[in-house]
DNA sequence: TTCGATAGTCTAGTAGACGAACTAATTATC
DNA sequence: GATAATTAGTTCGTCTACTAGACTATCGAA
């Protein structure tokens, strides 16, 4: 509900009807008696509520219930997996990704483009980016679903749907919603909205869902080559006054001297970024794409005791340690998560970030630990912004 | 309005209160339909909602206004300065500060009672609050206002209303409403609600609110030898997981071995705090009571280039900055304000600040300046947040 | 078969915002 | 000065959407 904007019978059924989907989802098979009990709203509403809502396709009746004990047994009804769906994109330098989720958050289908290097003009992506969107939306097609929204989440700056700049993209002011929307129209499926975010902020919403323990502040530290956070305040991506938070890649840290692409030196990139950190183990070669998984080949080194790998993974956990023991006393957050390729660098390598942490910041009881999502992720959270905005606004759905 | 809870007409109407309300607060003496055109809602239910208002002595009605063209003059509305008002409190170690607050944000009145030694037992502060409470209610009860609240700032960290620990008081896990609601009562003006906040805070939030340019993100820095911070994230304070966010004083500084009252070594208060900062200047003697105002002693050895101030306060700066460097990247904040006993350290030090903030977090475009407000600001801020809450939900008011 | 219990629908009632017509008070114009 | 134009504010009937409570439906248990 717009703080500043007069409520009208209108707003309050949008409220009524958002509040009645939300704990559809959250409730799964549910009566409407019981939806009317949780609500707070009384039978008769939930029943009229609940009417717009299947009629919309956002609800579907699955036949009765238990019969556990006496009385009339309920007709249950579930988010409708076969309604609006949303597809989500993840743009990375050498592949784009792509799903298809339904309202329950059911992935339906997956895509994936590999690609040498997407680097520079940013068409170059969106040009890989259509054999994916094509598979989903014939998916969607064949399924009943019909897409409600398209959003991409990459490595990179946002503000105002626009993309501010994407260092590891080469990318600077670039309006992807509307380079997107162009080629969504080519495939015939113009009109369908396009939101960029980025994959940081989508990853520690993912991370805020996926673990009940962790509250509503919470850092998800990401990236491989270009680190990065995303800050949750309140269970809401926190952007900051210029959409920077979360940059954390060029933060310098503390005995480090290594010259940056940026230009400066010492950034945090420089010590425990994955390429910076694999050279300074020894371990020349292309760093791994996280699509991969598992155990890195630096942690079986480190494991084994190769000095090398031992003290790069060590300086890069003490300069990690710093940087989050930098920001913990602003964000009192919860939990710090790591991500990226840091899992992959074992359970060590995280005992000395959080060690290096409370050196900086003894009296703090943020937790830290490794993210156990898997790598697609980015791809999944970005589609279930759409899918949550559904559930959130079924009016705005109905409208269209 | 809440979101988990059903929005019924009456839901609906407390919005439109509240939202007509705060137009009224904004936009001074106003019209009904200057009203309704701000605010959306038809003439007629602003009509409805003002008489309301008026009727709970919210607003008052001051005669018709301008003639500047055709048509009927306006009569116009203001915030009732005779209603319901708030009192601030504000407790350090040295002494109790209070204020009388109507709902205009007009001062009626200022308390003060200094004291020895507030430290340990909370009786003594709340004993030490008695005389200014009760100079506050008989100002409230001779100017026909009628307190709404007390709200009272200090310096600690405060959880669900309770002071969890205030390290300059010696509190911990003190319940603060309580026995200031007792004391009330003892006055004859049992029943007023009591809230608590960090001072810190409290401060942050008078600052969003003084300088118009400062966004929604915004840190303020105050405090004299317990250094700690109050974070604004979308205009409201931001307290982090167990309201812990801010709390500065006890973060690791680099290259710093002092010991602490804290048990540890290095931390920014053995830096930067006010006590360690004189000691460190070669300037013994009790450390200046912030309510003196205008630059210190330090300042002014500064600028005349003595030695030891010199280093001793370039230290001090380099570790603000430096921690401050280590939030930023975080947090994004449009603007960093200086409080405490910092403005008094002149213009040099706020530059030396920001610079050492630039060199670790070189791409922030985070602004540094001193807080402008008087000493007083935090029991003017403690008041105001009565006289918000009140403004936000006149409904609850004319309930009670 | 009947009764109690629970699910769900239906209908009248009600709160509160809207809209149009109306009154009120002023300036501009003839 | 009478009258038109303009803006302020009120009144009253209408509309939307939630509530309450009666009513129907369907089960288990006696």
């Amino acid at each position: 509900m717009e703080r500043d904007a007069p409520v009208r019978p209108v707003q309050q059924h949008r409220h009524n009807l958002a509040l009645v989907t939300r704990l559809a989802a959250r409730l799964g098979p549910v009566s409407r008696a019981r939806l009317a009990q949780e609500s707070g709203l009384t039978k008769s509403t939930v029943t009229q509520l609940t009417g717009e809502l299947l009629d919309g396709g956002l609800l579907r009746e699955i036949g009765t219930g238990r019969s556990g004990g006496p009385g009339r047994p309920a007709n249950l009804l579930v988010l409708n997996s076969l309604g609006p769906a949303g597809i989500g994109l993840q743009i990375e330098a050498d592949h784009v990704a792509g799903c298809l989720l339904d309202l329950t958050g059911r992935v339906r289908d997956r895509a994936l483009r590999r690609a040498d290097d997407l680097r520079g003009d940013p068409l170059r992506a969106v040009k890989a980016a259509e054999p994916v969107l094509r598979r989903l939306l014939n998916t969607a097609n064949s399924t009943d679903n019909v897409v409600a929204g398209v959003a991409v989440g990459l490595p990179g700056r946002i503000r105002d749907a626009t993309v501010v700049r994407a260092e590891s993209l080469g990318w600077t002011e670039t309006n992807l919603p509307w380079l997107l929307g162009d080629r969504l129209t080519a495939l015939g499926a113009g009109g369908i909205p396009v939101t960029v975010a980025g994959s940081h902020q989508l990853a520690a919403r993912a991370e805020r869902w996926f673990d009940g323990e962790d509250g509503d502040v919470l850092v998800y530290v990401g990236g491989e080559d270009g680190l990065g956070a995303g800050v949750l305040v309140g269970g809401e991506v926190h952007a900051g006054a210029r959409g920077a938070a979360g940059e954390l890649g060029h933060v310098r840290v503390g005995g480090a001297e290594e010259p940056c692409v940026c230009g400066g030196r010492g950034c945090l990139d420089t010590v425990a970024g994955q390429s910076a950190l694999l050279l300074a183990a020894g371990l020349d070669g292309p760093a791994r794409s996280r699509l991969a998984g598992g155990e890195s080949g630096l942690a079986r080194l480190v494991r084994s005791g190769e000095p090398r790998a031992l003290s790069a993974t060590r300086r890069a956990a003490a300069a990690l340690g710093e940087v989050l023991g930098g920001l913990v006393p602003a964000l009192d957050p919860e939990v710090v998560v790591l991500g990226g390729h840091f899992p992959a660098l074992g359970e060590d390598f995280l005992g000395a970030v959080e060690a290096a942490l409370r050196a900086r910041c003894p009296g703090s009881a943020t937790r830290v630990r490794a993210s156990r999502l898997p790598p697609d992720v980015v791809a999944r959270a970005a589609a279930t912004t759409v899918t949550d905005a559904l559930i959130e606004n079924p009016a705005a759905w109905f409208a269209e």
